[in-house]
DNA sequence: CGTTTTTGACCGGCGC
DNA sequence: GCGCCGGTCAAAAACG
């Protein structure tokens, strides 16, 4: 062992903890970005539903779930439909449901989605074997925000949170390291009607590296009856931050107007913060 | 010791 | 009124 050697050793070292030191710093920039991208969840989970009516049987064929492990599926649906006898809560009161594939193996009803819950309660319902856990958001003393997480009854592997509120306090952002997370999909909410199980093709996806610090935005769409040379549009933002955040954020937005599909991205995105064990 | 989870009791809506 | 059912409460236990 020489010395020279020895200081190739301690570079080599110092190399890394800079990068360390970088990673972190996009780390913190990711949960900035994450932290916009949830205050639109909202609005984009309408329009994702608005386009779905719209594209109809279009979208069909292109959005058909495919069945893999980490799959969510995102459903809302507002007290504000027909005049129900059912409707008697206050109409304000908007419920969000994911459901998440995860481990058969993992009996747990905890879904880890960047809020702190208090769990209140726990059921078993009558048409499924699985109980059903009752939380409230602990975050803020007075948020009334609450969640019923629950296995489905046709496959225990899939896991069904039902959000019912809105947050009175900001949402955290952290997306820290997801160690040894699956990859989490998206199924897009499809009418109960069809249940086929032809593989569902991701239009968007964003993946958030831990190991390599670099944001992939591949909105590449899928061609809906289109004919020719599809248009592919990838953003690719290396560590030096060669386009700003706003940017970005901007990509984000534009492309959602072009791609109905983006929304499957984002809650891809943000899926990811279920499942840290 | 403060917070969270567990779990049986309780409550209100609904159908009969 | 009664029983069923989903949702909530709250005391005790567990946890960090």
């Amino acid at each position: 062992m020489d010395s020279r050697h020895h200081v190739s050793v301690q570079e080599k070292v110092m190399d890394l903890e800079a990068e360390l030191e970088r990673m972190s710093r996009e780390n913190e920039k990711l949960n900035v970005m994450l932290g916009l991208m949830n205050q639109d969840c909202n609005s984009l989970r309408s329009r994702l539903m608005e386009t779905e009516v719209a594209d109809g049987d279009n979208n069909k064929e292109s959005m058909i779930p495919r069945k893999r492990k980490g799959a969510i599926q995102v459903t809302e649906s507002s007290s504000s439909e027909d005049s129900n006898k059912k409707m008697r809560e206050s109409p304000k009161s908007k419920v969000s449901q994911f459901c998440l594939r995860t481990d058969p193996s993992d009996t747990s009803l905890i879904l880890r989605d960047g809020c702190q819950w208090r769990k209140y309660g726990q059921k078993v319902t009558r048409d499924n074997p699985s109980p059903r856990a009752y939380y409230r958001c602990s975050m803020a003393p007075g948020c009334p925000v609450k969640k019923k997480v629950q296995r489905r009854a046709d496959d225990s592997s899939i896991l069904v949170a039902a959000y019912e509120g809105v947050h009175t306090h900001p949402l955290p952002t952290s997306l820290d390291a997801p160690d040894g997370l699956e990859s989490l999909d998206i199924i897009r909410p499809e009418p109960l009607a069809s249940a086929p199980s032809t593989p569902f093709l991701p239009c968007s996806s964003i993946s958030l590296s831990n190991s390599f610090p670099t944001i992939t935005l591949d909105l590449t769409q899928t061609s809906l009856n289109q004919e020719g040379p599809r248009p592919e549009r990838e953003a690719r933002v290396s560590s030096n931050y060669s386009i700003s955040q706003q940017l970005l954020v901007q990509i984000l937005a534009s492309s959602l107007t072009r791609d109905p599909s983006f929304t499957t991205a984002l809650a891809d995105t943000i899926s990811r913060n279920f499942f840290r064990k």
